[in-house]
RNA sequence: GCUCCCUUCGUCUAGUGGCCUAGGACGUCGGCCUCUCACGCCGAAAACAGGGGUUCAAGUCCCCUAGGGAGCGCCA
């Protein structure tokens, strides 16, 4: 039997990174086997529902290169099937009409709470003789086995196993006539075939009275992977106060999406020590064996050191094809400035993020920015011959490459009887601004010749006027 | 409240009864490299929640306790 598994997200919003890992374990299982994977938008929820948020889960989901084999499915466009689905139950008697109010529903929890009993419907209309009461649009609920217990095989759990005493009729179809989420899911992952269904262990509880609505409809059991939920740094379920949670906000900070998806792919689940994998690694190496059962923290440091990781080792037009966007963002002249290549190559070991790139190719591009304590404590008085000897030198150099200016700073320290960092790092905050930079002489390089003379002159001036006062 | 799930360094984890003197990674701290910031390299501190069993032997199996999480909707 081939494999089929699905990631079905409620478009209510942002995409949340849980969720996409779950969705990410599904396709890695389905690529690993050979499988289908299926994309299903469960918006039966209409009020919450937008077109907006559906197609932030297709970016996402695209940003992340999970691509779907079937779908996308809406179920709201599935509501004839589950009314057909609704009815065959009715008429097995496989389930009932439930005419109960809120107002009694309510009642009935309350009591059975005071009495320290789980709240359970009480089966009131499954016993019903007689002439429903007229007036009243009802509710259908399933039949539910009222003894016994249910086992369920989970991958990564065991078998769980629940007394049906625990459970109650659920309700599978609303007063309105629209079908709720348990019945949804069920209908949807058998007419499509799912195998594997691979979620959030806060679908634990609600597996049971899945199987039971399955049962009901002579249907095939799926085999459950119940994995992890994602805790912030608090302990509780990562949400926006944990800071990003859309996965598109993790694009714009920069992220690339290999190591997004590496990261999330080693949280809840390992493979042995290793901790970087290639994506045809990750589906190579994806096991239920590996996955982990207890919740995982976030862990923003891991996550921009393997984002770091990545790009440090991504080949340079790679690398510069996922810096373009930012670095057209980030608002630079990089019509006047260097090979954008080369700059983007000189911060791959010194940026964690993207955004980190564009933001320090600013000293190449973009308007000069003096830091001031930088300027402070490098460009005092005693260096100012030294830097305009060097500017002398600049203006007379032929060629304009890295290795001759950096012999040109060495020479002039030598000359001046200084070391070479007591050169080369007031020349750093003249030419760049701040205390730091790519090494002197590709630094040297990318600014420009007449950049460089111009921030000499400026440097020298300040130094000036600091000799002054 | 009831039921279910979970529990190894701060964090992600390896570990499937002897190979564990509990390993790796991030982070932290120290050092090396060095023109700065980084990268890289070397090193250090740092954990089996607690208590009972079972066993020649327990991080690994069982029970209890504690702590955390989830579910108990005409929400998904």
């Amino acid at each position: 039997m081939s494999v089929v598994t699905r990631f079905p997200p409620s478009p209510t919003g942002y995409l949340h990174v849980g969720s996409v890992r779950t969705a990410l374990f599904n396709w890695l299982y389905a690529r690993k086997v050979g499988g289908k994977f299926i994309l299903r938008i469960e918006d039966t929820d209409r009020a919450r529902s937008s077109q907006e948020a559906v197609d932030i889960i297709f970016a996402g989901m695209e940003w992340l290169g999970l691509d779907y084999d079937e779908g996308p499915y809406f179920q709201t466009q599935r509501f004839d099937r589950y009314g057909e689905v609704i009815e065959q139950l009715l008429a097995q008697d496989k389930a009932y009409h439930c005419y109960c109010s809120k107002d009694r529903l309510e009642t009935l929890r309350a009591e059975q709470m005071a009495q320290k009993l789980k709240p359970r419907y009480d089966g009131r209309c499954r016993d019903r003789i007689g002439a429903p009461p007229q007036g009243i649009a009802p509710v259908v609920r399933l039949k539910t086995p009222r003894e016994g217990a249910v086992a369920i095989e989970d991958k990564v759990h065991g078998y769980i196993t629940t007394s049906n005493l625990e459970l109650d009729d659920l309700v599978i179809s609303r007063s309105d006539g629209t079908p709720t989420y348990h019945l949804t899911v069920v209908v949807d992952d058998i007419d499509m075939g799912v195998t594997h269904i691979i979620r959030g262990d806060d679908h634990i509880n609600n597996t049971p009275r899945q199987v039971h609505i399955i049962e009901a409809l002579d249907a095939p059991r799926p085999l459950y992977a119940h994995v992890p939920m994602i805790n912030g740094a608090d302990g509780k379920k990562l949400s926006k106060r944990h800071g990003a949670v859309s996965v598109l906000e993790f694009r714009e900070q920069g992220f690339l999406p290999d190591a997004l998806t590496n990261y999330l792919a080693r949280l809840g689940w390992a493979h042995g020590d290793q901790e970087i994998f290639t994506r045809a690694e990750l589906i190579n190496a994806f096991d239920f064996d590996g996955l982990n059962k207890s919740a995982a923290t976030f862990d923003w440091d891991k996550l921009l050191w393997l984002n770091q990781q990545y790009i440090q080792n991504a080949e340079p037009a790679a690398l510069l094809a996922l810096a373009a966007p930012y670095l057209e963002s980030a608002q630079l002249q990089l019509d006047k400035g260097p090979d954008i290549a080369a700059a983007v190559e000189a911060q791959r070991t010194r940026a964690k993020t993207l955004v980190e790139i564009a933001e320090q190719s600013h000293m190449f591009y973009g308007e000069f920015i003096r830091d001031e304590a930088a300027a402070k404590k490098h460009l005092r008085p005693v260096i100012g011959p030294a830097l305009k000897a060097i500017q002398g030198k600049f203006a007379a150099v032929e060629t304009w490459h890295g290795t001759e200016l950096k012999d040109i700073v060495e020479q002039t320290a030598a000359e001046f009887d200084m070391k070479m960092g007591k050169v080369a790092q007031p020349l750093r905050v003249a030419v760049t601004g701040s205390s730091a930079s790519p090494s002197i002489d590709t630094t040297l390089e990318l600014i420009g010749r007449e950049r460089c003379l111009e921030r000499l002159d400026a440097a020298l001036i300040y130094i000036a006027e600091r000799a002054v006062a």
